[in-house]
RNA sequence: GCGAGUGUGACUGAGAGGCCAAAAGUGACCGACUCAAGAUCGGUUCUCGCAGGAGUUCGCAGGUUCGAAUCCUGCCACUCGCACCA
């Protein structure tokens, strides 16, 4: 195996670089890897599914190209080699144990260019040791110079079409990483979602306190601010206003685009009692709460009691004590089905004791779900939809009365991976991409809509991002990239430079040897759009490549894990839709299942995997092959289960042994060497349908496992003695041929055995002929299977030796009567019909009880070989004649064969067309 | 929570109104060849049956139909995505 496998990566080393011709092409392309670790049997199914396209064109006479190259950019690496650097057990154990990176290598990793090197010779290697027919030539890295000219100029482009632009933008902040933090970098609250709150300004003395509230609207209806008096508070200066916030709201507004001097402590009590007004709802007075959270916003809350359950009951409480009697909740909301004061309402139904009742979490999102889907502030407040008001009523406050926003999680604490807490902070001068733009959405939707998606189920979901997606903040100030043109302190983010380099893969090996210099931007447009510019220089190598970009371009389908949807497959189209013309717009997308290993999800950080190399030396790489893609369609999940690997090999081991025992054999013509033949056309065109439709397992199933059953099937009827017909000889050849695509190895080296021509990798691909399919002979090979198997079954049952056996075949009436019934549009008015033959009606009950029979029997049967039936006139005596000694000899009884008509034996009666009656005895 | 998808026999998985007790593979069991085998070959593998048949199954509960694994409704379970991350 391993010599095999040797001997074929030799012959193969450069047979699968690709060049323009004058065939027809077919350009395929996967998601190139970040090659931060080593490769698991995951990856492994990623790029050998599109292999086995690859192949399976290339051998239908397509001039195919599959490249590579690593993606590089982003932060991932460099987190990777700090946590080496710094000596963490975790990252250590999990690269030199799992991914076993010799120790001196390990060392190197504090670059982190050193961890993407090592790992792109290592992808490189096991891809070639997979059999990946790539061209190795067009290989690059995301941070080659030419590779950053080529993003200088993708971003130039999506500069111009106006599709990038600056703002503000408030994201997740590590202060102790310095550093915005994704959910992977996340230790808890990974489900936290930065909410947008308004501040109400309420001025007290010569100072503001903020309240932040989700629902400024309902200023109209507030008695008073609830302060805790246990906290400490300070008084801050906040861009240059004076302020009253908690301590912790004084460090979360530095992070939010303010300026924040704290000046004194504050103590909450001091705060109690004290009026404070704003001029929405006049003067109200400070109270005591011990609920309000110093971390939750500002640290001071209004309250709305008539609407905000917390506040109704919160109020009662204090009332209870006997103070504030005065306070009466003040409506501001019509809501159906509530009276005056939805939030009285509620927790007098659901019989709230106290503010500590734990379901006044639900309570409150109870009502507050229910005013804004249908609730309506009253006339004297403008009567607008709750909807409406928060909207607009917001926005006044910020025009008008000092308010701003201030974000705060939804779900605390957030703590970052480092240990440190995360808070919301404003980034400035981000760059977005504009994702959100209607009229670019529309065009990718367009374009969408005249795509080759493969399941087409994933349709719907590509529709749904494309009509979801946001602005996305673009640039990084960490990580490896190219930077931003226009804006070099910024770096271009890892999803935004990995969207049209499929275009850079047709002119790769060229753009190699180019000075990073000359790479202008009139280059590219020269290469990519077609547009001439007076000053180019090389011209006649430029057109040259402009010509292969053309015959390469657009790719026919991209492959990639069904996770990917959501971003990188629907960004690359929009950044397709923005640079290229229409005739360069992709054409297909095929979408993966993801893979689990023994049942378990797969997880490089919980060390659950295994890995593709350790997985290529146990079982050799075609078994490795076989299995990923046969075991599941592309697009379902699959489970690596290391006893169906292993069996998987045995089928191979299987294949070989059988092809090779074809070779001995002599020639031998007859009815079962046809019959296989006969049949072996069918398996080449459904196993070739399969493949047009990416069904690797289907067509594994009718290239190998057909075709297997199918000799098991031959062997048997071969006459004593005799190995093997003249069939096996044309089998042998087809059957190589049609499993190249999965097992290139073996076929590779059976091919040469066998004494085909050339490289099987480009052997033309079987063609089903239908002037070698014999319908007749499939049809009576068809009934003597299925007589065979009755016979077996009754032989079961009874368990007796026979000492003999009597095939009674239908008499020629019954053939009529299956013949009408089968052809009859309505089973049930059949009788009659039939019955209005002179002939037939003599026979009385018998014909009636054969009808009923013919109806279940018919239903029974596949259609297809019904009506082959019809069409046949098969002379069913004589195809068991004809296989009498077959029948002997594997019942080891003698045989008769005899028309029922004249069988005197009671069971001959129970003959029918395609089902003879059978006599033990 | 929202969006998309999936639920079939011990397992992986075909099947998309009558061909279905439901392909193929695996596992298990029984034979054969063997000193032996994780080898190879043949058979069995829902229940019942001494005549090729009958009965109960395809996440759960209803419904449509002469007829449902397949169509409709509701429920349950699982997978993926929900963004600044490859």
């Amino acid at each position: 195996m391993r010599r095999l496998e040797e001997a074929a990566l030799k012959e193969w080393e450069h047979a699968f670089e690709s060049d323009p011709g004058e065939r027809e092409k077919f350009y395929l392309t996967v998601a190139y890897p970040y090659p931060s670790g080593a490769m698991h049997v995951g990856h492994g199914r990623t790029y050998i599914v599109p292999d086995v396209i690859a192949r399976f064109w290339r051998m239908r006479g397509r001039q195919v190209l599959y490249p590579m190259a690593f993606h590089v950019t982003g932060a991932p690496v460099i987190g990777i080699s700090k946590r080496i650097a710094r000596g963490d057990e975790k990252a250590i154990r999990l690269y030199r144990d799992l991914y076993r990176v010799p120790e001196e290598t390990l060392k190197e990793f504090v670059n982190p260019l050193t961890i993407v090197r090592h790992f792109s010779e290592e992808y490189q290697r096991v891809m070639t040791a997979c059999g990946l027919s790539i061209d190795w030539r067009r290989r690059f890295t995301t941070v080659d110079p030419q590779y950053s000219k080529f993003i200088e100029w993708q971003w130039k482009h999506l500069g111009e079409g106006g599709h990038v632009n600056k703002g503000a933008h408030p994201v997740r902040f590590c202060p102790q990483c310095d550093n915005p933090v994704g959910d992977h970098d996340l230790l808890e609250g990974d489900k936290a979602e930065i909410v947008k709150y308004v501040m109400v300004m309420f001025q007290w003395k010569d100072s503001f306190i903020p309240t932040a509230t989700l629902r400024p609207e309902t200023i109209y209806g507030v008695t008073n601010l609830w302060v805790n008096p246990s906290v400490t508070y300070v008084r801050a200066l906040v861009d240059g206003t004076s302020w009253i916030v908690s301590r912790e709201a004084a460090n979360k507004l530095a992070l939010q685009d303010h300026s924040v001097t704290i000046v004194e402590d504050i103590p909450g009590t001091s705060l109690v009692d004290q009026i404070v007004n704003h001029p929405l709802c006049g003067d109200v007075p400070v109270l005591p709460a011990t609920f309000v959270d110093p971390d939750m916003a500002s640290g001071i809350v209004m309250s709305v009691p008539a609407h905000a359950p917390f506040d109704y009951i919160a109020l009662r409480d204090v009332q209870a004590g006997g103070r504030y009697k005065d306070i009466q909740p003040v409506a501001l909301i019509k809501v159906p089905h509530y009276g005056e004061f939805p939030a009285k309402d509620a927790v007098e139904k659901a019989k709230i004791v106290d503010q500590n009742d734990p379901r006044m979490d639900a309570l409150t999102q109870e009502v507050y779900s229910a005013e804004f889907a249908s609730g309506r502030l009253l006339e004297k407040y403008g009567g607008e939809t709750v909807r409406q008001a928060r909207e607009s009523v917001g926005s006044l406050m910020i025009d008008s009365y000092h308010s701003s926003v201030m974000y705060e999680f939804d779900n605390r604490p957030v703590v970052c991976r480092c240990g440190g807490r995360v808070y919301v902070k404003i980034l400035h001068d981000q760059w977005f991409l504009q994702y959100s733009d209607t009229a670019w959405k529309a065009q990718v939707a367009a374009h969408l809509a005249e795509m080759s998606l493969v399941p087409p189920e994933v349709r719907a979901e590509f529709e749904r991002t494309i009509d979801w997606l946001k602005d996305w903040a673009c640039t990084r100030k960490v990580g490896l990239g190219t930077r931003l043109p226009w804006d070099p302190d910024w770096l271009i983010e890892p999803l935004s430079d990995s969207t049209i380099y499929m275009s850079y893969y047709t002119i790769a090996h060229h753009l190699k040897h180019f000075n990073p210099e000359e790479l202008t931007p009139e280059t590219f447009d020269f290469l990519f759009l077609g547009k001439d510019s007076p000053n180019l220089k090389n011209r006649d190598a430029l057109e040259m490549m402009r010509k292969e970009f053309e015959y390469w371009y657009p790719y026919d389908y991209r492959f990639s894990a069904k996770d990917l949807i959501s971003n990188h497959l629907t960004f690359q189209l929009f950044h397709h839709a923005a640079i290229f013309p229409k005739k360069s717009m992709p054409r297909g997308m095929v979408v993966f299942g993801m893979g689990l290993l023994e049942g378990a999800k797969m997880s490089s950080s919980k060390g659950n995997v295994f890995l593709l190399e350790d997985a290529l030396r146990e079982f050799g790489a075609d078994t490795v092959r076989m299995f990923l893609v046969g075991s599941a369609e592309p697009w379902q999940d699959f489970d690596w289960r290391n006893d169906l690997v292993y069996s998987t090999r045995k089928q191979i081991e299987r294949f070989w042994n059988t092809i090779e025992e074809c070779s001995g054999s002599g020639s031998l013509s007859s009815d079962v060497n046809l019959w296989l033949i006969s049949r072996l056309q069918l398996h080449i065109q459904k196993a070739t349908e399969a493949l047009e439709r990416f069904q690797t397992r289907q067509a594994l199933q009718e290239a190998f496992y057909s075709i297997e059953s199918d000799m098991k099937w031959y062997r048997r009827r071969l006459p004593e003695g005799v190995v093997g017909g003249s069939a096996l000889r044309e089998l042998q050849s087809v059957w190589i041929r049609l499993l190249a695509p999965v097992i290139p190895f073996t076929c590779e080296g059976l091919w040469k055995e066998t004494g085909g021509e050339g490289l099987v990798s480009y052997a033309p691909w079987p063609v089903a002929d239908k002037s070698k399919t014999d319908p007749n002979l499939e049809l009576s090979e068809d009934l003597l299977f299925r007589t065979m198997e009755d016979i077996e079954s009754i032989r079961k049952i009874i368990q007796i030796t026979p000492s003999s056996i009597t095939l009674c075949t239908a008499p020629a009436w019954k053939k009529a009567v299956f013949a009408t019934v089968a052809s009859a549009p309505d089973k049930n008015t059949v009788i009659r019909e039939i019955m209005k033959d002179e002939q037939m009606r003599r026979r009385g009950k018998a014909v009636q009880d054969t009808v009923k029979q013919c109806i279940t029997l018919i239903h029974r049967l596949p259609p297809a070989l019904v009506e082959q039936y019809l069409m046949a006139d098969m002379d069913e005596m004589a195809v068991f004649q004809k296989a009498r000694e077959f029948i002997e000899r594997e019942c080891s009884v003698r045989v008769e064969i005899v028309d029922a008509a004249e069988s005197t034996h009671a069971k001959a009666a129970a003959a029918l067309p395609l089902k003879p009656a059978i006599v033990m005895e």
